[in-house]
DNA sequence: AACAGGATGCAA
DNA sequence: TGCATCCTGTTT
């Protein structure tokens, strides 16, 4: 069963932490969340909101439970879950997955072998029977880092990884 | 450790 | 018009 509407609508930084261990089903497809990284808007440099909404970005200053997926380098996309109320921009980017016994360990990666791509960008994973996020390790022990990736905003110990998968 | 690949958004 | 980018695989 997908989570409910109030597990999204709280701080971005908390869902990026109880996403670990979550489980996350695409179709047929489904793995446990491995790792986890918080944007946010105004305060955040790293972000795609941090200068206001643009074409790219507005999905992230929308409703909580809705998916943001972006493309980077040219070759990659990255899928995010916004989790704040209307009008405060946020996303929970998705960095790592165990799916089967494979470690996809990369965002993009990750977005290739589920087959994200930009078409899902705006779907709402709440009340949805096909794209959705379900109750995966109990208590999962994980750690705490700053954001990888990026070159602004490196300070924020917004990262989430999860111990011993 | 360095970089090419490559599309997109946004600043200029 | 130019350039930086929430990445990855391949080559030094």
């Amino acid at each position: 069963m997908p989570l409910n509407f109030s597990f999204y609508e709280r701080n971005v930084v908390d869902v990026a932490q109880d996403l670990i261990g979550k489980k996350l089903v695409l179709g047929e497809k489904q793995g446990i969340i491995t790792e986890t990284e918080a944007y946010r808007g105004a305060e955040d440099e790293a972000s795609h909101a941090f200068r206001g909404s643009t074409p790219r970005s507005a999905i992230m200053f929308g409703p909580p439970g809705y998916v943001y997926v972006y493309m980077i380098y040219g070759m990659y996309y990255c899928m995010n879950i916004v989790t704040e109320s209307k009008g405060q921009a946020s996303a929970v980017l998705i960095r790592g997955l165990l799916l089967d016994n494979e470690h996809l360990n990369g965002p993009g990666k990750l977005c290739r072998s589920l087959g994200i791509t930009r078409d899902h960008n705006g779907i709402s994973l709440v009340d949805n029977h096909d794209f959705y996020i379900t109750q995966g390790i109990e208590k999962p022990p994980y750690q705490i880092t700053t954001r990888i990736g990026i070159k602004k905003a490196v300070e924020k110990p917004w990262r989430f990884v999860l111990l011993s998968v």
